[in-house]
DNA sequence: GACATATACTTGACATATCAAGCATATGAA
DNA sequence: TTCATATGCTTGATATGTCAAGTATATGTC
């Protein structure tokens, strides 16, 4: 029986914790799922406060398909709205709704308290560099 | 607009690596699944070479009814087996079958071979450290 | 301008995985 | 021994998210 190495066990160890902590937040935060909160957060910082689909398909690591069943249900809510591109027919457009503005600021807020409580202080100074790592290696596995 | 933190920043990364691995080696295993190959390579370290199914579904961070989803094809094909407890009539246990444990060296080899493709060789040093945060995340996060 | 190739997006079909409810069993206190 | 509580597991219902196929549009070459 072969053993697996330690990249091999990383990639278990990345599945199971997001596991958890996918399952851990997607309650609690005010009404928002995890996904409704990370499209929510990263239309929220986008340029002109608005992206193209496939760049916020690109953004948290979802297909193009896997962003429009998730963007259903949150326009129909009033989270998001959608929009044609101007210059790209084929384009579409993401906008926060102020709905969706108001939901988000609350939702980060909870967020925020519920990681005080499950991060130490001194996990916490590890934070950035294992954020970069895994924007690194999330890069290289596309 | 609120900013994040960043151990929330830290979260979404997780979530956006997370789905760019799992997809990125939901194939190329030899016919496995990602989730068979976690699931077998579980079985395969059990003392015994058996676990419970609700141990099993702790060690790899999903609920119990979401291993029976997976365990019933996989049982179905020959990769696992399924036994009752001599000790307790609530539990069910699971075990690989030798058909899953081809499987799982090939399997295995595959993933070793696409990761060192993956990840550079300065990278392979923090691979340890990381595993451990991520583990203990997870944990606290339960 | 024609045409081959690439891109953006949607949708049908399906696998994944959760939640809640329910059933059977185990445990421990009184 | 009784009984309340906890645990292990399954299942119906549902949300998530992918894949493949298809459509419309953009791009770049000839």
């Amino acid at each position: 029986m072969k053993k697996a190495n330690e990249p091999i066990r990383l990639i278990l160890e990345l599945a199971k914790t997001q596991a958890i902590v996918g399952r851990r937040f997607d309650c609690g935060l005010g009404g928002l799922g995890f996904n409704e909160f990370t499209i929510l957060y990263n239309l929220s910082i986008a340029s002109d406060g608005k992206m193209r689909r496939i760049d916020l398909a690109n953004k948290i690591g979802l297909t193009a398909s896997g962003v429009t069943r998730l963007l259903l249900p949150m326009e129909k809510i009033g989270l998001i709205k959608s929009g044609e591109s101007e210059r790209d027919a084929r384009a579409r457009f993401v906008t926060i709704a102020p709905g969706g503005v108001l939901k988000l600021n609350e939702a980060i807020e909870r967020m925020e308290l519920l990681l005080n409580e499950i991060i130490p202080m001194d996990k916490k100074i590890k934070i950035e560099k294992i954020s970069q790592f895994l924007s690194e290696l999330g890069m290289l596995a596309r």
